[in-house]
DNA sequence: TACTAAGCGAGACGGTACGTCGAGTCTTCCG
DNA sequence: CGGAAGACTCGACGTACCGTCTCGCTTAGTA
């Protein structure tokens, strides 16, 4: 289907590994402001031309990294009740905080950079959002959510929250923390 | 006690004065991702040195800039109830927005440097949490807010929405969001 | 003899064709310098590889190309005497001289790269050389030159003064200095 | 007189003199093509920028070498005569042919680049042909040269010959070809 | 009619050097 | 001693070509 064999050689499957293996190496070791493309090239064995034949920066690179290496986007099964999916969720979301390096990095780059800003809000934020706006929706066709609740405020209120706090660093985002914002949603949608 | 005299020639306060503007102006004009030390020294007519001297970073000259400026900080007038004090607080914050792109620009760089981001957060971002703080510290000693609900989750709930909307750009920061948001912690403090 | 046929696809005269002609045209518009193995591929509409297949250098291919085209060498027809034989000479070579890009370039690549010079010498200044010198030769059999003049010497002297006009281009290559340079030569061998 | 004191931190002789060092070195060890920018300031300890602002190519870095080192012009002493005058000017002139290399290195790349044609026509070869000019203009002057013959055709003769075996290198450039090409001129301006 | 062998266009690959930019530092002279 | 000027070393940028390496396809001779 995509199968179509464009003519020449074909893209190295191993070079694209390396690249982004490299990039979240270099991004554990020295963090984000750190990383060039240089450094990346250098460390994967590979030609600079052959990172931006294939990505325009390397806030690109990181970000299909990330993607990559997460796919598995953040699960919203049915568990039945707000409470009990909002739980799940934020469960799911908080433990993975130890990408805060990657997350914030990238995010610090979208904010200077709207060219990449565009990439990361398509491929990134705003698929996140659209799971949480999922789960909201359900409870709403359950009856959870009061009349006259803007489901859109609601993931505002969540991911604001979280991107505040792994910005800022001044407050877990744990179990405890969680819970607590479960609590306070589930107050706000009465 | 800081009247005391150092010997040698004064610090230049019209050098001062001119970087300030020289950068707010670059800032507005190409963004902080094009404002570079050096282009602020020659738009002020003064020598890079003279920055070196007295900023560690271009971001400090911002900060610097944007508290110049803006010195006369949110004011929380006790309105009698948390709910005029937060449309208050709410319509004098959103009120200045149009400081978005020196806003995102401080985040940005805050968020890949690591040193900026502790005067980030020192001078800025903490002291605005204070302001907010007070506010909801008054509305539980009013009894408007229940017992067991966290003030500083407030605080990161208003602060997130108002962050996330800045970072993100997807949906206004207005009359409207102003009430609404308003509303919501209102439910959520019962 | 070389009509031995080797198995496999044969070389395609049409590429080699394409690829001299690409050659000379990029020469001509853009000058020897800015000529590039890729810029003659794309031009001629053929695959690099083709080109590094059968040429070590641009510089060869464009030598193929200048062989190519002037495959005509000059002519040395016996004219009687060494006065109208040189005179002969010399307007025939003159009259190429538009060839100076081409010229220019490739002995500027000879200078700088000894592998090149080779083959440019063995290919071309060399066999030049030679007619020159049969043309002295018969003028010694002649007896038109003095016992003691080293013909070679001649033919330095002849070539000299023609590549460092073409080179310096400080003076005309035309049929005025042709005739200057004549009796000059005359004048060296009573 | 040119004593004037310009603004700002003064030009480095120090990083000056290690740059053409740099630039003589490489070029002795691999030769000019394979000189580049960078390996001179990395050889000279010196940034490439440091480069780039005095001097617009390598080949100019190595011509103002040349020049620095070869001061002494080629002297022309009257020595009374003009068989003595240019026994004289070639002994001095071939004994400077270990500069080959160099000297090859510069008229390939002046081949190859007009912009730098120009430089090293009036910083080098047209001051060694103002020299050698002299020498015939004395001669004239004494009698010794014909009316009739060009003292520019002379002079092109002289360097014609000896550039065209510098840069074939098919023939020595010693006592021999000196003495030869005297009497070969004495002859032809009879 | 297949099979083998090479040439072909296309284009990605690892490299090297380019010329530029800005960083942060150093060195001059002037107020 | 602060400040304007501007040269300094350094490191990364993004680009251009180099010469090499796959791809699938074409074009021959051979079986």
């Amino acid at each position: 289907m995509s199968g179509e064999r464009r003519p020449g050689r074909p893209r190295s499957e191993e070079s694209r590994g390396a690249i982004l293996a490299a990039a979240l190496e270099g991004l554990r070791e020295h963090g984000f402001a750190a990383l060039t493309i240089e450094g990346i090239a250098g460390r994967a064995g590979v030609g600079k031309q052959t990172i931006y034949r294939w990505w325009p920066s390397k806030a690109d690179v990181v970000l299909d990294a990330l993607l990559d290496q997460a796919e598995e986007t953040i699960r919203v099964p049915d568990e039945g009740s707000l409470r009990a999916d909002l739980t799940a969720f934020l469960g799911a979301t908080f433990r993975q905080t130890h990408q805060r390096p990657v997350l914030v990095g990238l995010m610090g780059q979208a904010l200077l950079d709207p060219g990449f800003a565009l990439a990361f809000r398509e491929r990134f934020l705003f698929r996140r959002r659209g799971t949480l706006r999922e789960l909201f929706d359900r409870a709403i066709s359950r009856g959870e959510i009061a009349a006259g609740v803007d489901p859109e405020l609601l993931v505002d209120v969540v991911y604001g929250v979280l991107w505040y706090r792994l910005m800022l660093d001044h407050a877990p985002l744990d179990g405890a923390a969680s819970r607590q914002l479960t609590e306070l949603v589930l107050r706000a949608v009465r």
